[in-house]
RNA sequence: GGGGCCGUAGCCCAAUGGCAGAGGCACAGGAUUUAGGUUCCUGCCAGUGAGGGUUCGAAUCCCUCCGGCCCCA
């Protein structure tokens, strides 16, 4: 019987039902419909824009969900930790801004629009419905005021925009380069979103073409983006920032010039080991780079072409791996190396890549373990030039990479690793032939895609004006309509097709012109959204200065590690760029970010392939929004990963079952509005000390020991009714009023319940945070242990203010202790009043 | 190969150099009960992956090894 069912029957007269509360489980899923149609009605959680609203503002932002379907496991987590955040600052009243959206462009829905013969926009905005609807029944206290789509002509209209103001500022720029294609997709990819070779999305190995495409100049920012991570260093989790550094990848090191026979200008080569320049032994230009075909002599190109078929098969990864058979061509060209005027071969390979560095590289095989495969392999000579106290690289074939004293290098010799680096550099530039350089892993983001659904690229090509940017006050450029077949992938944008839109008139001249046929990464569309959110409806611009100014940087941002380097490292750099345009004075758009684990079963990521999955649907009819959160928040640490298996949503049932049992007794006996101070001291020092430290708990997020500590406020209540004053003790009340409102940061219906079972006027959300009174956070007496050696003897009971010279006297008078003694002289006492004393005697 | 994080009870987890145990699960027992269900109460279990070091005192700091995860090659 549900306790809904208990309440008709007590209505009907049928007084032996109520008897039977205590016995029977009440079902917290029986006033979650009641309560989310009051909580519609008074709509607390608006963020408030008035500049006159004096509450300090916080700013909680969970990533916003891609619309594949309903939501799963893993949102239920992440959402219900960004929840309990929001709902605290706004119980401690601040103006909180807590809002949602979609990332609603991408690939998923244009092939559910393929499949179905339908537009990608039908998909995408069913799929946001049932989300909304879903996220409303999770009890999320978002600002649904402000909610947004990226895939809305009013959001990508300024996607658009600032596309174009990076165009004007030379970091948005058309550029020929070897780019990552997925087969499958039919587009390219940014080198973020290739994992292991793979495309990062459905797992296809990514090849290898050469295409003209947009990118955005990321590097330019590489320092910045690096340098700015130093104070996120305290309130980003480490591997994220460690993450980002090494993605950024930045080596010091030298540009050295090499002359090459036959060639007018030098090559450069950029190094991180410019003290090792007397022991290059040979030259490698990549197999596929421009310079290699150029440098090939005809009696070679024959057997070139023969290698780069062989090379174009390989993936990048197949490329770099080192146990691989290192495979080569010599070109018949030699470089001259500047220090020594040494001849040394020119080889083309494919483990040296074209595009990075300059896609050549000076090989020192004693000291690096790449190039010293390739000689062993070719029979190339390996000199040593730095002297460490390895053995000869020649003889073991292992390189020696280490610091060591220079030899066989000139001017060089006898110096240290380090000084050789800056002597030689000095020389280098001394004499033009060199310089000292940074070099970066980083690569500017590629963010032409060619698909459909996403906000397409605002660029015009004329026949007489070139490429021209479409006037601000022609955007957006919407999409065409196309659905179904239209949107099968053909290696070019399916926009190519439709002719009609393709054809326009040239913004300058008024002559033909076509339209840039590909769409815009849609990481481009999630690097800025957190802006819009303060100001979602402003048509003057992406976002209102003026209230992103209130409102900006993100307080705390909640998402999963997977996006620790493609959408945070964007996001810093658009955030970056917008600093420099003046339209917002922060550098950095997230203040502090918690990574939440994922939602595993059994061991493992739960998959269709493994048909491990747990849906969330029916977990959450099974055993109510309330517990699912409880259980999510509770099962562990936010950023560490939840097992399914391990965890039973029955306990958390439970548990709400307790507090809404407390809550009914407490409410029966006493009336709402009382003073607490003549309640049982016992019970309101327990109150007072979980209101302390939950409250630091929280603060720190760390909501799984928060959730115990309400467990154990709720047993405490339950023996103060039970077994100690009874349920009409204030102090009974005062701790299920602070259960309630603690409680409804983790679970708000089973709060809302309690709070008007307790006689209170919805909702609990704006009851406040409770303070914990000082007076009731001391103790009385303390438990203070007396160690000997370490090892504890004896317990004292002893005043918390006791000074240390009387616990010193009182510790050493213990019985346990001399007895522990056993008459040994003591040498040392050390005293942490008023929770220990450590006698140490002297040593026999 | 380089770098990083983590190993606490049968399980999930607490303990920010000071009594190894807060909470939950599981298990066992008692009370209530028509009930093996519910509720309430009680109990049970490890010496912190292994070894060494620093310290009056180490789960916590340092070193080595073992195991797991992540990032970069």
């Amino acid at each position: 019987m549900t306790s809904v069912e208990n309440a008709e029957a007590v209505a009907a007269g049928q007084p032996q039902a109520a008897k039977a509360d205590r016995q029977e489980k009440w079902d917290p899923r029986s006033v979650q419909e009641k309560w989310l149609a009051k909580w519609d009605e008074l709509n607390v959680f608006l963020a408030s824009d008035d500049p006159a609203d004096t509450r300090p503002r916080s700013y909680v932002l969970d990533m916003f969900p891609y619309p594949s379907g309903d939501l799963h496991m893993g949102h239920a987590e992440a959402y219900a930790v960004a929840d309990a955040m929001a709902r605290y600052y706004f119980q401690r009243g601040h103006n909180v801004l807590h809002p949602i959206g979609w990332d609603a462009f991408g690939l998923p829905a244009e092939n559910a629009a393929i499949r179905g013969n339908s537009h990608p926009a039908d998909w995408t905005y069913r799929n946001i419905e049932v989300q909304a609807a879903s996220f409303r029944r999770y009890a999320l206290s978002f600002d649904w005021t402000r909610r947004l789509h990226t895939c809305d002509p009013e959001y990508y209209r300024w996607t658009q925009w600032l596309f174009l103001r990076l165009y004007e500022r030379g970091l948005a720029y058309r550029g020929d380069g070897h780019v990552n294609w997925c087969p499958k997709d039919q587009t390219v990819l940014a080198n973020e979103q290739v994992v292991d070779g793979r495309c990062e999305r459905c797992g296809t190995e990514v090849v290898r073409r050469v295409l003209t495409q947009w990118y955005f100049k990321i590097t330019e920012y590489a320092d910045r983006l690096l340098a700015d991570m130093e104070p996120l260093e305290s309130s980003w989790p480490d591997r994220v920032l460690l993450m980002q550094r090494n993605w950024i990848g930045r080596s010091e090191g030298a540009e050295v010039q090499f002359a090459i026979e036959g060639r007018d200008e030098p090559v450069t080569v950029f190094t991180t080991r410019p003290d090792t320049l007397y022991g290059a032994t040979f030259f490698v230009v990549a197999a596929d780079s421009p310079l290699a075909a150029e440098l090939c002599v005809p009696e070679r190109q024959e057997e070139l072409d023969a290698y780069l078929a062989q090379v174009r098969k390989l993936t990048d990864i197949e490329r770099q791996s080192a146990d691989r058979p290192k495979t080569g061509v010599f070109l018949g060209r030699y470089a001259v190396n500047p220090v020594n005027g040494e001849q040394i071969g020119v080889w083309a390979a494919d483990y040296v890549l074209p595009d990075y560095g300059t896609g050549a590289i000076m090989a020192v095989p004693a000291h690096d373990q790449r190039d010293l495969d390739f000689a062993k392999e070719f029979g190339l000579p390996v000199r040593v030039v730095v002297q460490t106290d390895l053995p000869d690289p020649g003889q073991t074939w292992q390189a020696t990479p280490g610091d060591g004293t220079l030899v066989n290098s000139g001017p060089l010799d006898g110096l240290s690793k380090a000084a050789a680096i800056a002597a030689i550099t000095a020389t280098l530039t001394d004499k033009g032939l060199g310089r000292s350089a940074v070099s970066y892993r980083l690569r500017d983001w590629l963010v032409s895609r060619q698909r459909f659904w996403g906000a397409p690229i605002p660029i015009v090509y004329c026949e007489s004006c070139g490429e021209v940017a479409v006037p601000d006050d022609q955007l957006p450029v919407t999409l065409p309509d196309l659905r179904g077949q239209d949107l099968a992938p053909k290696g070019v944008s399916p926009l190519a097709a439709a002719t009609d839109w393709v054809n326009t008139q040239c913004p300058k001249c008024s002559g033909p012109a076509t339209r840039d046929t590909d769409t815009m990464d849609t990481f481009v569309d999630s690097s800025w959204y957190f802006l819009r959110y303060c100001s979602p409806d402003y048509t003057g611009g992406p976002f209102e200065i003026e209230s992103v100014r209130r409102w900006c940087p993100t307080d705390l941002y909640v998402g999963g590690v997977e996006h620790a380097i493609l959408h945070l490292l964007y996001s810093r750099f658009f955030t970056k760029v917008l600093h420099d345009m003046g339209m917002v004075d922060f550098e950095e758009p997230f203040l502090r970010l918690i990574n939440q684990g994922q939602v595993i079963n059994q061991g493992k990521a739960m998959s269709k392939s493994l048909g491990n999955g747990v849906d969330l649907g029916t977990q959450l009819a099974a055993h109510g929004v309330d517990a699912i959160r409880l259980t999510m928040l509770f099962a562990s640490p936010p950023e560490d990963d939840i097992d399914w298996a391990d965890v039973r949503p029955e306990a958390s049932v439970k548990f709400l079952g307790r507090v809404i049992r407390i809550a009914t007794e407490a409410g029966a006996a006493s009336a709402p509005g009382g003073t607490a101070s003549g309640g049982d001291i016992a019970l309101r020092k327990v109150t007072h000390k979980t209101i302390e430290e939950v409250t630091r708990l929280i603060e720190s997020a760390r909501l799984n020991v928060a959730v115990a500590r309400l467990m154990e406020l709720a047993t405490a209540s339950r023996r103060a009714i039970d077994a100690g004053p009874g349920a009409a003790d204030p102090a009974v009340r005062e701790a299920a009023e602070t259960l309630a409102v603690l409680l409804s940061l983790f679970a708000p219906y089973t709060a809302e319940e309690s709070w008007a079972l307790l006689g209170h006027q919805p909702s609990v959300a704006k009851a406040g945070w409770p303070a914990a009174d000082p007076a009731l956070l001391v103790e009385d007496e303390v438990t203070c242990v007396i160690q000997v050696n370490g090892k504890v003897r004896d317990r004292l009971e002893v005043p918390p203010g006791i000074s240390e010279d009387e616990l010193r006297e009182r510790a050493l008078a213990a019985p346990g202790i001399a007895r522990a003694l056993g008459g040994r002289e003591v040498a040392k006492v050390i005293v942490r009043a008023p929770k220990l004393v450590n006698i140490v005697p002297v040593p026999d």
